[in-house]
DNA sequence: GAAATACATGTTAGCGGAAACACGAGGTAG
DNA sequence: CTACCTCGTGTTTCCGCTAACATGTATTTC
């Protein structure tokens, strides 16, 4: 920056300001300064400009697993809308569901210079209330409110019930469920929703098969849940299982949706493309990435509105897609 | 850091010595110091050290679309490498295409303070050599080799043709190419494979139908592409685009693999479960992943090595996985 | 036309750590 | 017993930039 300065023959002070934007510059002093900035190709330092300023346009994105389709999209969002803000993304990956495990990532991450943090929780931890680094403005994408942390996330409940109630609604007694693993919170409330809807119904609630999101796992449930007869209708709680249900459907020869209808919860982009395709739930998870986005940078840059929104949690409705999977039961 | 110093009774310096590992410190000071620390809540501020030091611990990544499954893979492994070596993973999306682009990217990570940066190329420029800054080490995640900087990838080549030898090794006169979008790299390479496969094997090329990845893209390309009655085997460029060709084979009353075979490339989660179950070639992302990163950490560690290291360039065998879509052709 | 005002720029002083060097106290060698 | 290390620790200085204040020069105001 000395070195700016003195071709373009200023203080380094001017130097800063055109590099912030027009502070108060004139515009000949800007010019000679710029022309002295790709002169010498300068670029500025920002680990020095942090320290003088504590701000990092950095924002940090702690999560369970890359590789879950849910999150993939979500964190894709983040960094497209951080970007668009002027904003980097620090990704952390936690291998244990552990509060002290998410805690750890976030002061890495913090230690590491962001100005702020989004943690999508997806897991059930250890204690019942995740307490977090409270030095940071910090949004949580999870489908559940009451955090003390503003919330963004999908109504999953909405999601499943409308699994349901479109099961029921063909005609079929009652519905099963392939559940996902127990450990993860889109997975219980996956599963209370449907049990809770299946109850509001008066029907009977047979017993969950629990899977572990892979496809593997919805075939081999669907194989212990098939040597039963009168299984009409399955809601798999994720796509990738469903797929595996419908595998071993055909296995086991029953045909869906004939003699088996199955509902799948994602839309992966597979999913209208399977034999049958697949009535599924849709999420906007890009959605849910931009709010984390946009008001983590509200708070970041206005630490004044923190309070009023320390309350705020937004839910996205899904939307269920009705393809070929589902049909009346076949006695109906 | 001055309040630790005076809590514990020393100079700063100590206190910056301990945290650091430790340089040569007494025990006992080490345990006043940590002490200290502890009590105070004491947290290393990044951005200082960083300007003190000139390093970030951090990697850059740069990349074209986080929701590719291939890219996600590498990334996934990316962060989990990085961080068990210490660092942390900056991510960054690029729009479009182009080598300016490309680099526009790559410094933003930079002056945004990464010590390293890898580029996931996916895409084709509009450059045929991507140029990139030299100032910070760089590793590139491609398929190709002879780039100026170290790369690591997959041999989509090898793949590919496993994929054609495999169709041709059943019986099948030719094979037919849905291909991925022209502006991928990885779909060249594919589609190049097979194309000469197949005249090194003396068959007919037929024309490839061109596809974007996307399951329709798949299904659309198998339906213009079974108009004719003698396509018997079809290789698919992605897992994708494979199961909208089984699809649209189901629709046209094709049995796969009886009537038609089918091979895809990517070895999806779903890709065993799929009806019927998909051959396809399976490659190591996570490989790709690791070794970049840990090139890369050698290059930010060890700059002396970089120089012998600049020509490096692996690249993983990809896997044909064979399973139920694929048979020899009907009148065989 | 003198004083008040606005505005463009320069100066000073850190931000919080880590190199580089300085220093004193023990240990070692001859 | 002295000269010389070695080792633990403290001092100094600087990393590159920006906030806050200081300065000086046009411009306005009555």
């Amino acid at each position: 920056m000395a070195d700016v300065a003195k071709l373009a023959g200023v203080s380094g002070q001017t130097v800063s300001r055109v590099v912030n934007g027009n502070d108060r510059v004139t515009a000949a002093t800007r010019l000679k300064v710029e022309s002295a900035m790709r002169q010498l190709g300068y670029r500025a330092n920002i680990a020095a400009r942090a320290l003088a300023t504590g701000r990092f346009g950095t924002i940090g994105v702690v999560m369970f697993n890359l590789n879950a389709v849910l999150n993939v999209r979500i964190v894709e969002a983040v960094v497209s809308q951080a970007q668009a803000h002027g904003y980097s993304v620090s990704v952390a990956v936690v291998d244990a569901p552990t509060e002290k495990d998410v805690r750890a990532a976030v002061r890495g991450l913090t230690d590491r210079a962001v100005d702020g943090v989004i943690v999508i929780e997806a897991r059930v931890l250890d204690t019942p209330h995740l307490r977090l680094p409270e030095e940071v403005p910090l949004v949580i994408a999870d489908s559940r409110a009451g955090y003390k942390h503003p919330t963004f996330g999908m109504d999953e409940a909405v999601g499943a019930r409308a699994a349901v109630d479109h099961l029921l609604g063909l005609g079929h007694a009652t519905v099963h469920h392939v559940a996902g693993p127990a450990g993860s919170n889109p997975a219980q409330r996956r599963r209370a929703a449907w049990q809770r809807q299946l109850k509001r119904s008066g029907r009977a609630v047979p017993p969950p098969v629990v899977g572990d999101w892979s496809p593997r796992s919805g075939y081999e449930a669907a194989h212990r849940l098939l040597t039963s007869d009168d299984v009409s209708a399955v809601f798999a709680a994720n796509d990738q299982m469903a797929v595996g249900v419908l595998r071993a459907a055909e296995e086991l020869g029953r045909r869906v949706p004939h003699d088996l209808s199955v509902v799948g919860f994602d839309d992966l982009d597979v999913a209208p493309f399977l034999s049958p395709p697949l009535t599924t739930v849709r999420q906007d998870l890009e959605t849910v990435g931009r709010r984390c986005v946009n008001h983590l940078i509200a708070q970041i840059e206005e630490p004044s509105k923190a309070a009023t929104s320390q309350a705020t949690s937004r839910f996205v409705r899904p939307e269920l897609i009705v393809r070929a999977s589902t049909a009346p039961p076949r006695h109906a």
